[in-house]
DNA sequence: TGAAATGTTGGGGCG
DNA sequence: ACGCCCCAACATTTC
């Protein structure tokens, strides 16, 4: 029996897995997931903690479940390149097979191995390959909707195919590495059966309402399945085929643009690398942003005196996930309102989400920051306070996250500071004291904002 | 996947 | 009956 290597990086799956299909028809099957300490110790995940519980808690799922297929898994610490060759001298494996990424580390390091070892990469990472959603110019898009209705033309998502029986392990004895101890996240249980379980709750009901109440957060209308697409938990196109099944449903429909929303922005980091290092838009990277780590501290504590803005990033401290209309309403905050420089808050969503993800969080930021692809236009500002009454009406979702306002009269809510003294007092919300007062004006700051943006236009000079 | 300012329209109260 | 004004509702423009 030959044996093959299966490197699994951010497909923590079974099913619907063309790589481990492909690795399975060569005989036996290493299964080896390499903690990579180039990854670990970068810039962008040294503090990812949470990220990194999540998916030391999804490895140990995985092998709970490769074990129930005769096998288990091999992680292993080191350079990837140095782990694999070492790998391969030990099993004689004669292949080693994965899920092609996107983001440039991957690439790289991808491109790097195979000029010395023999890897061949999948499809899986997304539904449609991004050097294949091209404009009849076989350019890539740099809009979403024509990319969307690119994608779409491509044809069904296809039929997710099935998890192996059996997967005989070849006889040879790995060091391998032992996992931490679970951190376990009570809002988020690792592995597929937890997210095929929660894909399958939200197609059976919630789905039909996402249209409405995927902007309300008070409300459990989204799917929260991103940390489990983002280590590919589920595939995307098993999520894509299953929705499809639905019908014609606006819920559905909407639904299935979020997940192409994953690809658009998989497919910009792709053909686009370069906005990793900043804005897409030439004209506005000469933005001056404001030096003020006090106020960057106070978003990221959730503590601008903003109720809407704090709620949502302490959503994110306290769970790993915030709501995507919260994304908006914060990141917005950051770059219009406090004017700091976006990728401050790029760096701390990567910091802190579960599902913090280069291509998606980069693309999402530049977004909101006016200066991307398909981005909001720049002088698109978010009203905290209109953002708070139309999308938290009731305060609910305020009162859960910032327990001090819990008192607060609803008229109040959203705008704390404009409670007079007696009211402060009866519910015992000092402003200053127990809650800050809000750390800049709204309706002063927008035409800062826009004189920083059109300063940065002039400077191009075009 | 804004918000605010400004413009337009049309119903109804009223002299 | 008619013109006038007010104003809400909606549309358009601007940042």
């Amino acid at each position: 029996m030959t044996t093959t290597v299966w490197w699994i990086r951010r497909d923590l799956r079974l099913r619907d897995n063309p790589a481990l299909l492909a690795a399975c028809a060569g005989g036996c099957v290493l299964p080896v997931f390499v903690l990579d300490r180039g990854i670990l110790d970068g810039r962008l995940h040294r503090h990812a903690t949470r990220r990194r519980a999540f998916l030391f808690d999804g490895l140990r799922v995985l092998d709970t479940d490769l074990q129930a297929l005769g096998s288990r898994l091999f992680v292993l610490a080191g350079r990837p390149l140095e782990v694999l060759r070492e790998v391969l001298a030990v099993s004689g494996a004669r292949a080693i097979h994965a899920a092609e990424d996107f983001s440039p580390y991957a690439r790289q390091r991808d491109a790097a191995i195979a000029r010395e070892l023999p890897l061949q990469l999948h499809p899986g990472l997304t539904v449609h390959h991004p050097g294949q959603v091209l404009s009849k110019q076989n350019a890539p898009y740099t809009i979403f909707t024509p990319f969307y209705r690119a994608w779409r033309a491509l044809g069904s998502p296809g039929i997710p195919c099935p998890a192996p029986k059996w997967l005989p392990l070849p006889a040879i004895c790995l060091r391998a590495e032992p996992l931490p101890v679970a951190l376990g996240n009570p809002d988020f249980p690792a592995g597929e059966a937890e997210a095929l379980r929660r894909m399958d709750s939200f197609l059976a009901g919630p789905v039909s309402a996402y249209a409405l109440q995927r902007d309300v957060p008070a409300v459990a209308g989204t799917s929260t399945l991103s940390p489990y697409l983002r280590f590919g938990m589920v595939s995307p196109r098993t999520a894509a085929h299953q929705v499809t099944a639905l019908g014609e449903g606006s819920g559905a429909e909407t639904w299935l643009k979020e997940l192409v929303w994953r690809e658009f922005y998989l497919s910009v980091i792709y053909h686009f690398p370069r906005v990793m290092q900043g804005a897409f838009n030439p004209r506005l990277r000469a933005v001056r942003w404001r030096d003020a780590p006090a106020d960057l501290a106070a978003w990221q504590q959730g503590r601008t005196g903003y109720p809407i803005v704090d709620a949502f990033m302490r959503q994110l401290l306290a769970t790993g996930w915030m709501h995507n209309r919260g994304r908006m309403i914060v990141a917005s905050f950051l770059s219009k309102d406090l004017l700091l420089d976006w990728r401050h808050g790029e760096q701390w969503f990567m910091d802190h989400l579960l599902d913090g993800d280069p291509a998606a969080n980069n693309g999402g930021w530049q977004w909101a920051a006016g200066v991307g692809t398909d981005a909001a236009p720049y002088f698109r500002i978010f009203n905290p306070v209109l953002q708070g009454g139309k999308f938290d009406p009731h305060g609910t979702f305020i009162r859960q996250y910032v327990p001090e306002l819990v008192e607060v009269p609803l008229r109040y809510l959203q705008q704390p500071w404009t409670m007079p003294p007696l009211e402060q007092a009866l519910c015992g919300v000092e402003l200053g004291q127990a809650y800050p007062r809000p750390i800049v004006e709204h309706a002063m700051v927008k035409p800062r904002t826009l004189e920083a943006y059109k300063a940065s236009q002039a400077a191009y000079g075009d």
